[in-house]
DNA sequence: GCGACAAGCTTG
DNA sequence: GTACGAGCTTGTCGCT
């Protein structure tokens, strides 16, 4: 099928700063210029964002300051299929390649990450210093949108800034009409393959400019020089998270199809039952709506709770409160199980894998306002864990007398193949740890040092001051809720005990660890001080602007997001440090092993069963290595598989 | 047919 | 007002 040529748009931008290159000559000349710089900033286009399937770049926007410190950009198309002029890449390439890979001049990108992969999959290897203008801008800012061209209006002042990003969106929405597909399938697959080199060209240089830009004004206001301790961190992430999300992981085809035929069977079957117990009525279980007017007008239930738009709510806390008594609601539960692991873990997982049945989510370095990692496409950190109710139900056995869960989905994740084993090191009690810490809590410090179970000794704490016992299922909730500055009343809902309760289990814990009140009045107190931000033990910011609000559940709301922000913040930044860590070792040592995964405090690693022991022993104790938290001992735990996710049990690491 | 939003569910 | 931080899916609604 020959490529057609169609421009929709033909573009005029007179800036003498933005250069399109189209002949050899000019090409070089461009590279002798970006060669002899010590920085440069670069930009690829390219045919879609699935860099592990079909995506590649099909051009590259280049920059760098000339002598009197003006910036100049030029876009170099070589991969377009407009049929018009280009650079053949097979020439070309070389000299892209020996720009990325020199050792001391630093690359700058606005999401470099991205970047990495693309030039991965040309054979061109990222190399020296590395500069993410968009890690910058969520460290200076920790409360906005992240998006270049919102940058650049904001940061640099630039008027229209987003003026080519809507030429170039008004191209592809032309092109996908023409090709008689949906704007999203045909960004899917095509990317700005299809755009003609003027338009596109524009665009990568404006981007360019902009990046660029946006580098000169955090350096002038020190963005990076703030955060001594993280920046280095953030910046070896970049190519740390791009290594594991190449790695993936690898997927049991079979077994996941399998279990999704499974689940549909099980939902359909349901379906079937509750249609009989309506009398024939074919209720559309998904919708809420229905379910919600089965429940009231139908039934007769006496629903309270309301949802945020103040409807009244269906979710599963009410439904299992009716459904001990009602069969329909009980199945109603049962179907949403069911089309939970059907279409959001069974389904579009396999929508994502490559050809060699691996998926290579996105593990987002700026996702979250804590400094937490995230993850999507798929999100590996919300997989639903083994469940011992249904491994009980189903195999009369818990999970760890080895039961199994016949829905398992962490079942679907296998090692890496024969021989190969993946290693889980997960931080023990790492948040209240870090509490511990901050606090200096003479309690919670002790039970540390003395390496108790801590929600025993803070059940045996809070009982022994009220004369009567405390479970420590509520201790441990207590526990769990100190990270999100929970109230009475969010003890009262969570534990189902009543209000009053709550309230003077609460005022113990409080008595007794007086260190920890104290604690989160002074983060309050010292943020609001300091213009309503605080930084953590490592130096990463959170401004809290409502902490001085004068609505009463504004200001509360926020100093919650302040004590979660200090304590999961924390924590997160023992987790990234130590991938930093764990890779400079792997590759240092020449070990075959490869970091896979991360969920929030547990690191996973594959590597081969011989190595087992020494990258066990190795990552634990860099993990551990913080002495900073002294006297208050880091602790992780190691687990380990032969098989699958599902089946990871004890290992012991050797001293 | 598409985008935005609400509601619900899953994790640490 | 009924906990903190995320991502994904479906249904619904309004718009082109």
């Amino acid at each position: 099928m020959a490529v057609q040529l169609r421009c929709f748009h033909p573009t005029y931008d007179t800036d003498p700063r933005k250069q399109i290159i189209t002949t050899g000559e000019r090409f070089e000349k461009l590279v002798r210029f970006i060669a002899s710089r010590d920085k440069f900033v670069f930009d690829y286009e390219t045919s879609g964002t699935a860099w592990f399937k079909h995506a590649e770049a099909v051009g590259i926007g280049l920059g760098a300051w000339d002598d009197n410190g003006t910036l100049w950009s030029a876009y170099v198309p070589f991969r377009h299929r407009t049929g018009e002029q280009q650079l053949d890449i097979g020439l070309i390439g070389p000299a892209i390649g020996m720009l990325l890979r020199s050792p001391n001049v630093m690359k700058i990108c606005h999401n470099i990450k991205f970047e990495d992969h693309f030039s991965r999959k040309e054979g061109w290897t990222l190399a020296g210093p590395r500069y993410d203008t968009m890690v910058a801008a969520r460290l200076y800012n920790d409360n906005e949108a992240l998006k270049l061209e919102h940058r650049a209006e904001v940061d640099l002042g630039v008027e229209g800034a987003k003026r080519w990003e809507q030429e170039l969106q008004k191209e592809v929405r032309q092109l996908a009409r023409a090709n008689r597909m949906g704007v999203k399938e045909y960004k899917y697959l095509h990317g700005y393959s299809e755009v003609n080199i003027g338009l596109c060209g524009v665009y990568g240089c404006t981007d360019v400019l902009h990046t660029g830009g946006l580098h000169e004004v955090y350096e002038r206001w020190g963005v990076s020089q703030h955060y001594p301790r993280i920046w280095p961190t953030e910046m070896a992430l970049t190519r740390i998270l791009c290594d594991m999300e190449q790695t993936g992981m690898p997927v049991d085809v079979d077994y996941l199809t399998q279990l999704r035929h499974q689940v549909q069977t099980e939902k359909f079957k349901i379906h079937e039952q509750i249609k009989q117990h309506l009398g024939g009525y074919d209720l559309s279980i998904g919708s809420d709506d229905e379910v919600r007017d089965l429940l009231t007008r139908t039934m007769g239930l006496p629903l309270e709770k309301r949802t945020e738009g103040n409807k009244l709510s269906v979710d599963k806390e009410v439904l299992e409160h009716f459904s001990t008594h009602n069969i329909v609601v009980k199945l109603i539960l049962d179907w949403r199980e069911a089309d939970k692991i059907d279409t959001t873990y069974t389904a579009s997982i396999l929508n994502l894998l490559d050809g060699n049945h691996v998926v290579h989510g996105n593990l987002k370095q700026v996702g979250t306002n804590t400094g937490r990692l995230s993850c999507e496409e798929p999100n590996y950190q919300n997989m639903p864990s083994e469940n011992d109710d249904r491994a009980v139900r189903y195999s009369g056995k818990k999970v760890k007398e080895g039961g199994v869960d016949p829905w398992s989905i962490r079942r679907a994740y296998p090692v890496r193949g024969a021989d190969w084993v993946r290693l889980f090191l997960d931080y023990s009690q790492i948040e209240l740890r870090v509490l511990a810490h901050y606090s200096q809590d003479p309690i919670m410090v002790d039970s540390f040092l003395k390496s108790e179970d801590c929600h025993a000794r803070t059940a045996a704490e809070v009982g022994q001051l009220l004369g009567k016992e405390c479970p420590r299922r509520i201790a441990k909730i207590v526990n769990f809720g100190l990270s999100y500055g929970m109230s009475e009343l969010g003890l009262h809902r969570q534990a189902k005990i009543p209000l009053d309760e709550a309230e003077v289990f609460l005022d113990a814990f409080f008595q007794r660890y007086a260190g920890i009140r104290q604690f989160k009045q002074e983060l309050w107190a010292q943020a609001r001080r300091q213009g309503c931000q605080w930084n953590n033990l490592f130096g990463r910011t959170r401004r809290l602007p409502d902490l001085r609000s004068a609505t009463f559940w504004r200001k509360k709301r926020a100093e919650r997001q302040m004590i979660a922000s200090a304590i999961q913040g924390t924590a997160a930044e023992l987790t990234k440090e130590s991938l930093v860590r764990i890779a400079d070792f792997l590759a240092e040592e020449k070990i075959p092993a490869f970091l896979v995964n991360t969920v929030h405090d547990e690191i996973q690693i594959d590597t081969p069963r011989e190595y087992a022991p020494r990258v066990a022993m190795v990552s634990k104790t860099l993990m551990e290595a913080y002495p900073e938290f002294s006297p208050i001992p880091v602790i992780t735990d190691c687990e380990i598989t032969e098989t699958n996710w599902a089946e990871k049990h004890g290992y012991k690491v050797a001293a």
